[in-house]
DNA sequence: GACGTTGGATTACAGATGTAATAGTTTAAA
DNA sequence: TTTAAACTATTACATCTGTAATCCAACGTC
């Protein structure tokens, strides 16, 4: 398993566009970004540039423009993520964020059977 | 209710020991990070002095020491922090994450059967 | 009283981040 | 064909972060 880069609180807008769909040119990007950000077409541009330098983004020609498309998978990174935060801001004691996050999150009856059946399988292990 | 300011994620290793155990000499917040990272006694007074250029750390004189305590309350910031984490990674789709936070932390079965029972209070509301 | 020790204050310094602007190059339009 | 539009490449620049080191003052020690 390949080492993921670390992706700045800025870049995670960028994955998350491409995650959803890609390729996408530049302008793409920006578009599907519209209404979540202010950033200006520049902005954008320099994020993705980083991400390609980091290893996260790659790119192919289309004619004159680049089309941008993921270079790292989704769930790796989203896993990598989650748990250092749990690390750092509950310091690995989970369980009542847990709880807590149960209780608060507006889940419906379906994600709560789901989980159900998630947990079930970690009790039998 | 006032703003919270950005903790970097070093700082956050402060933080949370102060927030278990304060107020604290400068030294003795390193041997409470004995174990937990490498830094030299010289910078975690940089990071204490950082946190308290952000008013997250207060101190007050004990002869010739300083005796710091947090200035912020933790679970303000745990929860600020968790909904800009959840918002950055998961953008905001709830489920996913818990289903990941349940596979990531390490749960004992009896904190499992807990969880089991707050989802199933959730179910039949 | 000189001297090392302990603790705070100041300074260091490179790399990451947020947020672009400017310069240069194709391409499409007039 | 000159020109404007659309892209990419390069450059900018203040902050924040990680990770300390050096300087200075008070204290306790010989």
């Amino acid at each position: 398993m390949k080492k993921l880069p670390k992706i700045s609180e800025s870049e995670w807008l960028i994955m998350r566009v491409l995650w959803t769909k890609n390729p996408l040119a530049a302008n793409e990007v920006v578009e599907e970004l519209d209404g979540q950000t202010r950033w200006k077409p520049k902005t954008v541009k320099t994020l993705i540039d980083r991400l390609i330098k980091k290893g996260a983004v790659k790119f192919r020609k289309d004619g004159r423009r680049y089309m941008y498309y993921p270079a790292i998978n989704e769930s790796e990174c989203v896993a990598t993520e989650t748990h250092s935060f749990i690390r750092r801001v509950y310091g690995g004691t989970v369980k009542p964020m847990l709880a807590a996050f149960i209780e608060d999150a507006d889940l419906s009856p379906k994600e709560i059977s789901e989980l159900r059946k998630i947990l079930e399988q970690k009790a039998e292990e």
